[in-house]
DNA sequence: CAAGAAAATGGTAGCGCTATCAAAAAATAT
DNA sequence: ATATTTTTTGATAGCGCTACCATTTTCTTG
C-alpha cells in the first residue's frame, strides 16, 4: 500500500515550509486527494456532500487559508483589479474608487490601489508593475497616457476601463464625462446671467488636464460669444479650500475688473465663498462664483454654489460593471459611456 | 550538446501558455540561464556588467513583465500590504491611507485596499481573504475586532499595525490617539468657557465606537465637574455636512436648553455652522459648536471652528514606517505610538 | 605560475495550487 | 444480469519563478 520511492523517507521538503497550513494538509486530514479539496472549495457542487462536509471540517480545524498566489499561478486567474488614479487628495477620485470598490467587492474581487501623483512616467511604471499580478482587467483614470502605457495596456490584451473623462479614443472601454462640454455649459450659464469678465481658477493645470479642458471649453464658448473674455489663473498652493480662499483675495485685488470666477473644484469655490463671507464681499454682487463637481456642501454654503454635478459614484459603479462584464466573457452594453453632467444654477451666480 | 530526453520533441507545454513572455524567454534570447535573469533583475550587483546589459536588452526587446505570483510563490515574499479600513467616505481614513500609501510606495510596496463598512464580521472575512496573499504585514484600523480576527492575525505571525486609536492592548503594534482623551479635553475646554448643557452629535455610533469613546471621555469629565451635563444624539442620515446641517435645526428645537454641541466630526460641525449662518443663529452666542479632526476648512468658516486636530497623515506615515521596519527584520523604535492631539480653541466656542 | 579565494554562472528541485486526463463508483438503461 | 452513461474521485504534470548547492571562471597572492 505504501510504495514510497526510496528517497522519500522524510516527507519534509528540503526547503523549510513557512509553517502555513496547505491544501495538502487539509487533504491528509480529510483523507482525500488534494485536488478534491481544491474542488470542494472552488466548485462545491462537483463534490459529494459526504466529502464536502468532511473537508469543511478539516479546513476549520486547521484554520486553512488558501494561498492565492499558488492558485492564481496555477489557474492564471486572479481576482485582484488594479485601480490607478492620480491622487487621493481629491474627493472626486475617492468617490469613484468607492463606487468601484462597492461593485468589485460585491463580485468577490479585490482592489489594488495605485496613485501616480499626476505623473505619467510614474503611471507607466505602475501599470507595468501591476500587470505583473496578472490581473483580469485594469481600471485607470484618464484618457491621456504615455504612448508606452497605451502600448503595454493594449498588448496585455486585457479589458481596460479608462474613467473620469469621456472621449473618442480609448484603449478599450471608457466611462466618463466631457470636461470640455462642462466648461462650455458653465460659460453659457455665466453669459446668460450677464457676466462678461470671467476668470478660471485652477491649480497644477499642467498636470490636471481635465480641469484645463474645462477651461478650454469655457474659453471657446466665450470667444464665440464675442461679448465676453476670460483669464486663466493657475494658482499654486496646498489644500483646495485654502487655495480658493487665498485666490479670491489676490485675484480681486489684481484683477478688479473680473465679475465672475469659475473654480476648478467645488472645494476651491467654497473656500472663496467662505472668504467672501468673512470679509463681507458680496456674492454674486461684487463677483460671481462657480464650482465643479456638485459636492453636497455646495448646497449648504451661503450663497449656495452654482456648480456642475458629476455622477462620481455612478462612474465608479458603471466602470466596474463594464469591466466585470468583459471579464466574465460577455461584452458590456456599450464600450463607451458618457455619464453626463448637470449644471445646477444657484445663488452664487 | 543537445541531449534532449526522448519525449521532448516539441518544447511547447501541454497546457497552452497565455502567450505572456516569461523569464525563460528572456533567458533564451540573452543566451543565459533563467536564474541569471532572475538575479539580474532582483540583485543586479551579483551579475556581471556584460550579462546584465545583455539581459536588459532582451527584457526591453520582449517587453517582459515579471510574473509576481510566481516570484512570490517561489520566494514566499510579497510586496503587497493589505490595508483595512471601515470606509472611504470619511476623510480621516483617506488621509491615513494617503500617508500609508506614500510611505509604502517609496519603499516599493503596493497597497491592497479593503473596506469593512464598519462590519466586524466582514472585517474578519477580509483579513482571512487578504492573508491568502501571503503579505509581509497587515495594516488595520481600530483596536476592536472579533476574537476570531485577533486569533487569525496573531497566528499568522506577521507584523500587524493597528491604526487610528491608541490603547493598551494591541495585537502587535499600534499607532493612534486616545479618543477618550480627546473627549475629555473638549469637555475641559467647554467647561472653561462656561458651557453647561452640552450635546454630543454623532452618527452610527454603535459602529463608530471611536466617536463613542470621545463621547465617553467628555461624559466622564462632565460628570466629574458636577456642574455640567450632557446629552447624546445618535443622528441618522447620509453625508456628514448635511447631517450637521439637519441636526442643528432639529436639536435646537427639541432641546433649546443646550448651550454647546460637540460634533463627531468637523464636517458635521461645518454643516451646522453653515446652517446657523443661513438662518442667522448666533454662534457661539446662541449655541457653541465644536468639531473633531482639524480639517483645513475649520479655519475658514465663520466663526472659525473649535476642534481637535489629529495628525492623520502622520499616523499613516508612522504606521507604515513601523510596519516596514518590522518587515525589514529590525524592530521599530516603539511598539506603540501615541501621535497625540491638539485642541484648537477658536471662535465657535 | 601554481594554489587558493572570490566572483559569476548554472542545474535542480520545488513553492502550493489547478488543468487535464484517467479511473473508479454510482446511477441508469437494456 | 450486463452494458452504458453519468457522477465522483484521483494521479500526474506543470504555472513561472527563486532557494539552494554545484560548478565554472576570474582574481589574488605567495
Amino acid at each position: 500500500m505504501d510504495k514510497s520511492p526510496p528517497e522519500t523517507i522524510n516527507t519534509e521538503a528540503r526547503r523549510a515550509s513557512h509553517g502555513a497550513v496547505t491544501l495538502a494538509d487539509v487533504a491528509t486530514l480529510a483523507r482525500v486527494a488534494p485536488i478534491t479539496v481544491s474542488r470542494a472549495l472552488n466548485s462545491p457542487d462537483s463534490v459529494s456532500e459526504t466529502l464536502r462536509s468532511r473537508i469543511r471540517t478539516a479546513v476549520d480545524q486547521l484554520g486553512y487559508v488558501p494561498n492565492r498566489m499558488a492558485g492564481a499561478l496555477a489557474s492564471a486567474k486572479t481576482k485582484v483589479i488594479p485601480v490607478i488614479v492620480p491622487s487621493l487628495s481629491n474627493v472626486v477620485f475617492i468617490e469613484v474608487i468607492e463606487g468601484v470598490q462597492e461593485t468589485l467587492t460585491a463580485h468577490g474581487y479585490q482592489l489594488l490601489l495605485g496613485t501616480t501623483d499626476y505623473n505619467l512616467e510614474r503611471e507607466a511604471e505602475l501599470v507595468s508593475a501591476l500587470l505583473g499580478w496578472a490581473p483580469p482587467g485594469v481600471m485607470i483614470a484618464g484618457l491621456r497616457h504615455l504612448p508606452r502605457t497605451n502600448t503595454i495596456l493594449k498588448n496585455a490584451g486585457l479589458p481596460v476601463v479608462e474613467m473620469m473623462e469621456y472621449g473618442a479614443r480609448c484603449i478599450d472601454m471608457n466611462v466618463g464625462l466631457s470636461h470640455v462640454r462642462a466648461g462650455m455649459e458653465m460659460a453659457e450659464h455665466l453669459l446668460s446671467r450677464g457676466y462678461r469678465k470671467i476668470g478660471f481658477v485652477g491649480t497644477r493645470l499642467r498636470d490636471d488636464y481635465r480641469a484645463r479642458q474645462r477651461y478650454d471649453g469655457m474659453h471657446r464658448r466665450l470667444l464665440e460669444s464675442k461679448i465676453a473674455s476670460d483669464m486663466l489663473f493657475d494658482y499654486p498652493g496646498g489644500g483646495s479650500q485654502q487655495l480658493g480662499w487665498n485666490a479670491l483675495g489676490d485675484i480681486l485685488k489684481s484683477n478688479p475688473e473680473l465679475d465672475a470666477l469659475f473654480f476648478a473644484s467645488d472645494e476651491m469655490a467654497v473656500g472663496a465663498i467662505l472668504r467672501a463671507q468673512r470679509e463681507g464681499i458680496a456674492i454674486p454682487g461684487r463677483i460671481a462664483i462657480a464650482g465643479f463637481n456638485g459636492l453636497p456642501v455646495s448646497t449648504l454654503v451661503t450663497p449656495s454654489l452654482t456648480t456642475i454635478i458629476s455622477p462620481r459614484k455612478l462612474m465608479g459603479h458603471t466602470a466596474a460593471e463594464m469591466l466585470l462584464a468583459r471579464i466574465a466573457g460577455g461584452s458590456p452594453a456599450a464600450r463607451r459611456v458618457n455619464v453626463g453632467l448637470e449644471l445646477a444654477a444657484r445663488e452664487s451666480t
